[in-house]
DNA sequence: TAGGCCATCTGGTCCT
DNA sequence: AGGACCAGATGGCCTA
């Protein structure tokens, strides 16, 4: 996989071997054992090298651990990074972690939005007519509040979520902002409303109405 | 060449 | 006690 290109620069075999050498040779183990008693002479060259072994063991185990766990940590974020709506192609460089993380708290955010904006929509469209005993979600009385972050967010502007999609921060990979703008007409609700609703939906006004 | 990003090692802390 | 988690340090790779 392409995001493992990084990764794999570091924990190749080659790699991984000079890193046990590393601490396998000199100022690591000398380190480890930086503070150890002498023992008596007899003594020394059985137990001392006994300890220093178990130390030197006890710290690959645990550097083993460390290193499985950022792996796993790593997967998790190329999982996420296959879910964000940007370039997948070769050419396109990968997110970095910070990046990632950024993206996708917006992306959450705009898709709030989204849905917020659609229920809007649609009970705008269906509300006045509801049949008694209707309990859809979309009624007014059951439209859940926008999260508090989100009603926090600087600029009601749509377009404003996507602000980390901007090429001083993709290292110019960031798709173009037009990716977004057929969130609404691409999705199933859309596409079966009234033409009219429609074409609202997808001349979604620069601020949010009636905030 | 500087700066960004990353993997790895390491010691400390917390939890079970 | 052992493992998980975290943050600092270090060094390598890559790009502008």
């Amino acid at each position: 996989m392409d995001s493992d290109s990084q990764s794999s620069r570091s924990s190749s075999p080659e790699l991984e071997r000079k890193a046990i050498l590393n601490i396998t040779s000199g100022q690591m183990l000398q380190k480890l054992c930086h503070g150890q008693r002498m023992p008596s002479r007899g003594r020394m060259r059985s137990s001392r090298r006994e300890s220093q072994e178990d130390l030197h063991e006890l710290r690959l185990k645990v550097n083993s651990r460390e290193r499985q766990r950022m792996h796993d940590l790593n997967q998790a974020m190329d999982g996420l990074r296959e879910v964000m709506p940007y370039s997948h192609g070769p050419s396109v460089r990968k997110l970095s972690k910070i990046s990632t993380l950024l993206l996708a708290r917006n992306y959450i955010l705009m898709l709030s939005f989204s849905l917020e904006e659609m229920k809007k929509l649609v009970n705008d469209v269906y509300g006045a007519h509801r049949l008694p005993g209707c309990t859809s979600s979309l009624h007014p009385r059951h439209v859940t509040p926008l999260p508090q972050a989100f009603r926090t967010m600087p600029s009601p502007n749509v377009s404003s979520y996507m602000g980390l999609m901007t090429p001083d921060v993709h290292h110019n990979t960031a798709p173009a902002p037009q990716q977004f703008s057929g969130l609404f007409c691409q999705c199933t609700m859309c596409q079966h409303l009234p033409h009219q609703l429609s074409r609202t939906a997808t001349n979604l006004p620069a601020s949010r109405p009636g905030k």
